[in-house]
DNA sequence: ATAATGTTGGACTGTACAGTCTAGTCCATT
DNA sequence: AATGGACTAGACTGTACAGTCCAACATTAT
């Protein structure tokens, strides 16, 4: 090979997610080509087909979804605090939004990417949140109850109706990110405080 | 005219609703006209384009987004979860989510129509709950708190990994509705219930 | 130098589809 | 009976795009 491969491989699945998160999956090659610098016999180089190309671009998108949950079990309402900020930060940002609405766009047409997809993010998630709940519902910092609801139910207050808005690309209302995800968590300790 | 023209604009705009919703706005003219078991050309004389056909089925189909709230905010547990059973039925029913889908992936294709949307649907039912925490507040069967941040809350609980997995396209996990609802409301009430 | 390999740009094929046009049919009103 | 509006079937135009082919070019390894 003359010019470096990878660095064009790279690029080419870089400029379909570009593409691929801002116009869904219509995006033609030629416009992938274009935005990654390449001709468009070379996305063919490197891909075979469409499809390849979009299955390998979200095989390597996928990281986008991981939010660290540390901390400890011993003070959740810091620890849980600090997973909202960085939730908040991270998944509801206009990138991810787009790749969500992707995801959900293209689910039907390919289940296999949004099922994997769903693994390794959200699902990756609540098993960890679960995970923590668990904990501290040992250690009697949580109250004694079914550790996967309560992650689910956390989650749910925390994506809920900000989740439907950025889904109907309504613009995010002017607050606090800090003073909600601190009056969730407040809501959460409320109703799972140990008594 | 001869055939009845109102009978051929329903039947097309609910093809319109089939087609859209299940393959997305790329679906066809010619496939809708087929499912609506017109000519292709009666379609076009109905609406003058793919767009307006697509913009006049969303208004038409508005309606199936409102879940009534009703019951007395003296009692919000009971008033709450018979609200949860009727949201998961509707909200989450096969034909709601496939709707939901759609908006989603094309909302930056039309900002008008999803923006209405979410007015007639998820921002008319967070005002209508909002106002019944607003009463059941004022009647201290509920906590003094801000009633719009309660309504949002309890709606990201109902909603939240439900509609997660459903964007997502994965099968519900098999459990009762009925005892998920109870247990979110539940959890609800532990952090709202007037001290 | 030369062979091998990747890249380029442009021409090309085939398909799918939006939207138009036409010729003919069916029915209700006059 | 005649007029007119809606419907049908199908041909047609133009465009967009996936995917292929090819001839020329650049770079690196031998």
């Amino acid at each position: 090979m003359s010019p470096p491969s990878q660095d064009n491989r790279q690029r080419i699945i870089e400029a379909a997610r570009e593409a691929f998160t801002t116009e869904g999956y219509r995006s033609s090659i030629e416009r992938i080509a274009q935005l990654a610098g390449v001709a468009k016999q070379t996305v063919y180089n490197h891909f075979p087909t469409k499809e390849a190309l979009f299955e390998e671009m979200t095989r390597d998108n996928m990281n986008i979804f991981s939010v660290p949950l540390a901390g400890s079990p011993a003070n959740p309402r810091q620890t849980l605090t600090e997973f909202g900020l960085m939730y908040y930060e991270c998944i509801l940002s206009g990138q991810c939004s787009a790749w969500i609405r992707m995801i959900a766009a293209e689910a039907p047409r390919f289940p296999d990417m949004a099922a994997r997809t769903y693994r390794v993010g959200p699902a990756a998630m609540l098993d960890q949140l679960a995970d923590f709940m668990r904990r501290a519902m040992a250690l009697k910092t949580l109250r004694e109850d079914d550790p996967r609801l309560a992650a689910e139910i956390l989650y749910g207050m925390l994506s809920g109706a900000e989740r439907t808005r950025m889904l109907f690309g309504i613009e995010r209302e002017s607050y606090e990110q800090k003073q909600r995800v601190e009056a969730i968590v407040d809501c959460f300790m409320r109703a799972y405080q140990s008594q």
